[in-house]
RNA sequence: GGAGAGGUGGCAGAGUGGUCGAAUGCGCUCGACUUGAAAUCGAGUGUACUGCAAAGUACCGUGGGUUCGAAUCCCACCCUCUCCGCCA
C-alpha cells in the first residue's frame, strides 16, 4: 500500500513512478479527489463530535450536582444532543464511505519501483546482471531430452495418472522422483538455515487478511484457489504465510533482521497461462518452494537485498546449475516490489534460461498493508518495516534443471555432487 | 458438532451507564539516594488520524443497535480456554 500522505503532498512524483510500470491503469488523482472529501468531512465531522462530547459530560455533571433529570435546563441540553446525533448520523456514512472508497482504490495501487530500477515496457527489457556456471553448460544440448521426458522414461514423474485424480497440471513424483524432491528440499533449507534463516512451517491455508497483507488480494483474487465454506485461501507462496506472521505487530528494532526460510507446496491457478508451459513440471498449480522471508530495517533494505540474492544464487552454485540474474524493468516488475532480481536456470531442451527464483525488495508495501512495525529504543513512534522475500528455490523447477543438464548420453541422470548424500545415490 | 467460561494498555488485572484512554501491581525510561548495585522514593511510560499549531477525534475482540452519553446494556459474528463427541 502507498503511502496516502505521500500521494498527497507528491503527487506528480507518485504518478510519475507509477506510470514507469508502463501501464495506464494506474491513476491517483481520483484518490486525492477523494481524500481531500475526506477530509474536510472529517473537520466538519470532528467539531460536532467535539460539542456532543461536550453535552454528554455536562448532562453527566449537572445530574451528579443535584439537576433535576426532567428539568428544562437537561431538557435543551438532550434537545440539543439529539440534534447533534441526526447531524452526524449523516455526516458518518458519508465519511466511512469515502474513507473505503480511497482505501479501496490504494489498495489497487503497486508499489512504487525503486529510482534505481530500469526503466522498461516488457521482459524484453530486463537487465542481465551476470551470468554463471558457463564452464556447467552441457556441450550435446540437441540430443538432452526434455526433462519430462526422461522423467517418464525413468518412471520417475507421473503425467496422465495425476491428472485423473486432479486435472490438468498437476503431476505426482513417483520412487527416486519423490526421493529427489525431498532432497532438493531438504539441501535448500540445509543451506539456508546455515546462512542464518531461521526455518518456518507455516500453515498451506491462509485468510483474506492474509493475501491482502502481501499484495495478493484484492487484485489477484482469480490467481488463488479459495475454500468454499470457510475464509481460506492455500498458499501461493510460503511469502505470504510468513511475511504475515508479523501482522499487525510492532517489533523491537533489536529484533530486525528477521530471517525465514520456509518450505511449502505453493497453490497458484495459472488463470490466463493456459497455452504455455503446458508439458513437464514448469507451470503446475502445486508446486513445492523453499522460501526466503527478510523482515528489516528500511536503511539495509538494499543490502538485505543483494545478499538474499546471493542466497538463492548459492543453492544454484552449490549444485553446479548455470544460471544468470536479471534486474526486472519497471515495465515486467511484480505488484508489491520495488527492485527484483529474477535467477533464470540454463535449461538445455528448450535452450533458454527460465525463472527459478525472484528476489523481490518489497520496501514498505507490504508492511504497511498488513501494518508491520517496529520502534526503536528511547524514540517516538513507530516505523514500518521492510519487507524481502525471494526463492530459494522453486523445488520443480531446479528437479527439471538437474534432469536436462545431468543427463548422459546412456539416458541416465547424474545426481549432483552435493544432494548425494541426501539422495544415497550417484545416479538417476 | 454439543455444553460452559472468557476476550480490557508490554504483561497481570480492576472497572456493569456519566469527568474512563481507563484504577492497581509488574515491567520499562529518566531522576534522587548510594563508592557501585539492590532496595526505596519521585516523575514519566499506548497507537492512529486531522491540524502550521493549540488542540481535537477514534480505538477496551469485530460489526451493528439503544442512549444526550457505552469498556459497561442489547443483537450478530470472530477468536481463545475447559469438558464431551469425532479424529491424523
Amino acid at each position: 500500500m502507498l503511502d496516502l500522505k505521500q500521494i498527497r503532498e507528491n503527487p506528480e512524483k507518485v504518478q510519475e513512478l507509477l506510470d514507469r510500470r508502463n501501464s495506464d491503469q494506474y491513476q491517483i488523482e481520483q484518490i486525492i479527489n477523494l481524500s481531500q472529501q475526506q477530509r474536510e468531512l472529517e473537520t466538519t465531522r470532528t467539531e460536532l463530535q467535539t460539542r456532543s462530547n461536550e453535552i454528554g459530560k455536562l448532562i453527566g455533571q449537572k445530574i451528579k450536582s443535584g439537576s433535576d433529570p426532567a428539568g428544562d435546563e437537561i431538557k435543551t441540553l438532550k434537545a440539543e444532543g439529539n440534534e447533534l446525533k441526526t447531524k452526524l448520523g449523516k455526516l458518518e456514512p458519508e465519511e466511512k464511505d469515502l474513507k473505503a472508497q480511497i482505501s479501496a482504490a490504494i489498495l489497487e495501487l503497486p508499489n512504487l519501483p525503486a529510482q534505481t530500477t530500469p526503466i522498461g515496457k516488457s521482459e524484453a527489457e530486463n537487465v542481465e546482471v551476470r551470468r554463471w556456471g558457463d564452464e556447467y553448460l552441457p556441450e550435446n544440448n540437441d540430443s538432452i531430452l526434455p526433462h519430462w521426458e526422461i522423467g517418464e522414461k525413468l518412471g520417475i514423474i507421473e503425467f496422465g495418472r495425476s491428472v485423473k485424480i486432479a486435472q490438468s497440471r498437476f503431476v505426482s513424483l513417483i520412487g527416486a522422483g519423490a526421493a529427489l524432491e525431498r532432497a532438493l528440499i531438504n539441501f535448500m533449507l540445509d543451506r539456508q538455515i546455515a546462512a542464518g534463516y531461521t526455518e518456518v512451517m507455516p500453515p498451506a491455508l491462509i485468510n483474506t487478511a492474509s493475501l491482502t497483507g502481501t499484495g495478493q488480494l484484492p487484485k489477484f483474487a482469480e490467481e488463488s484457489f479459495q475454500c468454499q465454506d470457510d475464509d481460506l485461501w492455500l498458499i501461493p507462496t510460503a511469502e505470504v504465510p510468513v511475511t504475515n506472521l508479523y501482522r499487525e505487530e510492532v517489533l523491537e528494532a533489536s529484533q530486525l533482521p528477521i530471517y525465514h526460510c520456509a518450505y511449502t507446496p505453493c497453490f497458484r491457478r495459472e488463470a490466463g497461462s493456459y497455452g504455455k508451459d503446458t508439458r513437464g513440471l514448469i507451470r503446475l498449480h502445486q508446486f513445492n518452494k523453499v522460501e526466503l522471508v527478510k523482515i528489516v530495517h528500511p536503511d539495509t533494505s538494499e543490502q538485505e537485498h543483494q545478499s538474499l540474492v546471493k542466497n538463492a544464487e548459492a543453492i544454484l552454485q552449490a549444485l553446479k546449475l548455470p544460471y544468470r540474474v536479471l534486474e526486472l524493468c519497471t515495465g515486467d516488475l511484480g505488484f508489491s516490489a520495488a527492485k527484483c532480481y529474477d535467477l533464470e536456470v540454463w535449461l538445455p531442451s528448450s535452450g533458454k534460461y527460465r525463472e527459478i527464483s525472484s528476489c523481490s525488495n518489497c520496501t514498505d508495501f507490504q508492511a504497511r498493508r498488513a501494518s508491520i512495525r517496529f520502534k526503536e529504543a528511547g524514540k517516538k513512534g513507530t516505523k514500518f518495516a521492510h519487507t524481502l522475500n525471494g526463492s530459494g528455490l522453486a523445488v520443480g523447477r531446479t528437479m527439471s534443471a538437474i534432469l536436462e543438464n545431468y543427463q548422459q548420453p546412456d539416458g541416465t541422470v547424474r545426481i549432483p555432487e552435493v544432494l548425494q548424500p541426501y539422495l544415497g545415490r550417484k545416479i538417476l
